[in-house]
RNA sequence: GGGGAGGUACCGAAGCGGUCAAACGGGGCAGACUGUAAAUCUGUUGGCAAAAGCCUUCGUAGGUUCGAGUCCUGCCCUCCCCA
């Protein structure tokens, strides 16, 4: 028997978008299996990507089993739903490599161990699979009339872009998947966000036609910002899981600036704790929204998740900081260790200490010796502007004059534009 | 193939042959206010220069002119209508 009501779950959490009739049914009933499709076109998952991986730790914690398929094959033909332009398609190295880094990405959710989940990969059971075959024992069961009115091929049918053969095709390969896991593995449902909806049916719908089967469906709604915009990037681009990509620290603080319309959307989506816990913590939040208790709650949640508790203290330190009321002061009470773990993933540059000796005008070293302003008129405007600082000291004096006594332990400058743009310079 | 419209800065969009580094809106950046928020207000938004000024920019290559984003010609590209 499942520990709770699955579905009901996502619904309070507004992770429940559409579901196939009959599908809470079995849910409460059974133990049931079920997949969740992952596009294999980066070596690292984005933040976007937890939202599927959140309901497949879910379905988990309700005593079924999750089978993450990662689109090896599917990847390779893509999707036309919700893209524009057809896709470049991706070699079998990349892609192996891919699958590898994400399925350790995805460990840190889901249990793996016991055979309590399975990460598969689709090209495994795709590659060897002739055309030939394929169309005969797939392609006989659905008309293209059904296949053209998905809404997916619909709005390529009716764009310049237009659409290939391939991508029409690939309703049929995903569906294919969702035949073979139904037959290999009894997994009956298959989850995705809202755009995978078509795919997913025309899944259902060769099940029943080839195999006789019932199986199921469930989506999630697309994770939109209160602004409108997409969930999941920053100015700067994606906010990765990789360490490499998106440091813990701008992850932390990604998460840390989550508008407060949004918050209580996000942390009833991405954080595992009770309902009614979450509940009390809205509650509260609503009381003293300034205390900022759900985003504080959501980043070192997820980031605890993610990269580990020390890189959530590294990210808190690193915070507190730069934007707490560090002063030269507290500044030059670090050492060079602790310098450097904060400042890890901060711009940074070099300069010569003989150089540095001699004393340099701020503006020459901030766009000439350094790239920290791309021309010396920006770098003036901000300091008339006064959004210079200088080890955290405002300095709106484009004739001063930084020499190696402005040095933090002998080693750094710190250097920040406006609010939260931070870089530093480091002698060698 | 025929006819029409158009290509201007990050985007959208103005731009009588001189006073155009180019109106206006959006976006970006910064300041104030705050909670490292939202909203709001203010400033700023090609390069060099403290400034006067100089340099590079209006699809592209030429031309007319004392002077061209603005006029002429060739070329490239985009969109629309007809066949």
């Amino acid at each position: 028997m499942p520990n709770f009501n699955y579905i009901e779950e996502l619904r309070w959490r507004g992770l429940l978008h559409d579901i196939t009739p009959n599908a809470e049914e079995i849910l409460t009933k059974e133990n049931s299996t079920g997949y969740l499709g992952i596009d294999p076109t980066a070596d690292s998952l984005h933040i976007g990507h937890l939202v599927g991986v959140m309901i497949m730790k879910h379905f988990q914690r309700a005593g079924h089993k999750p089978i993450i398929v990662v689109g090896g094959a599917t990847g390779m033909i893509g999707d036309p739903s919700g893209k524009s332009e057809e896709r470049n398609l991706l070699d079998e190295n990349t892609l192996r490599h891919n699958q590898e880094a994400l399925k350790k990405q995805i460990s840190r959710f889901i249990d793996f161990s016991d055979d309590k989940a399975l990460l598969v990969n689709n090209y495994d059971w795709t590659k060897d699979y002739s055309f030939l075959h394929f169309i005969r024992d797939y392609g006989k069961h659905l008309t293209i009339s059904y296949m053209m009115s998905k809404d997916s091929v619909k709005q390529r049918l009716n764009s310049q872009a237009g659409i290939s053969f391939t991508e029409f095709t690939y309703q049929l390969l995903q569906g294919y998947d969702f035949c073979h896991l139904f037959d290999k593995h009894k997994c009956k449902f298959q989850l995705g966000g809202s755009d995978q909806w078509g795919n997913i049916t025309t899944g259902i719908e060769l099940i029943r036609r080839k195999l006789g089967g019932e199986a199921y469906g469930i989506t999630v709604p697309l994770i939109t910002k209160s602004d409108g915009k997409k969930f999941g990037k920053s100015e700067k681009g994606n906010i990765w899981l990789d360490a490499e990509k998106t440091s813990p620290y701008e992850f932390y603080q990604f998460l840390l600036n989550t508008a407060d319309e949004d918050a209580e959307r996000f942390i009833k989506i991405f954080s595992i704790r009770p309902l009614d816990e979450l509940q009390n913590l809205i509650d509260e939040h609503k009381k003293e929204p300034h205390k900022r208790i759900l985003q504080k709650t959501l980043a070192e949640e997820l980031t605890i998740a993610v990269h580990g508790e020390n890189e959530l203290k590294n990210a808190i330190d690193a915070s507190n900081i730069l934007f707490g009321n560090g002063t030269k002061e507290t500044l030059s009470k670090l050492n060079e260790k602790t310098f450097m773990q904060i400042f890890e993933a901060v711009p940074n540059f070099s300069i010569d200490k003989k150089t540095l000796e001699k004393g340099v005008n701020i503006v020459d070293l901030l766009s000439e010796h350094t790239k920290i302003f791309s021309s010396k008129g920006e770098c003036r405007r901000l300091m008339k502007e006064n959004g210079l600082s200088v080890n955290q000291e405002k300095n709106n004096n484009p004739e001063a004059i930084i020499t190696n006594t402005d040095l933090i332990n002998n080693k750094f400058i710190l250097i920040k534009k406006g609010k939260k743009n931070y870089s530093y310079i480091s002698v060698k």
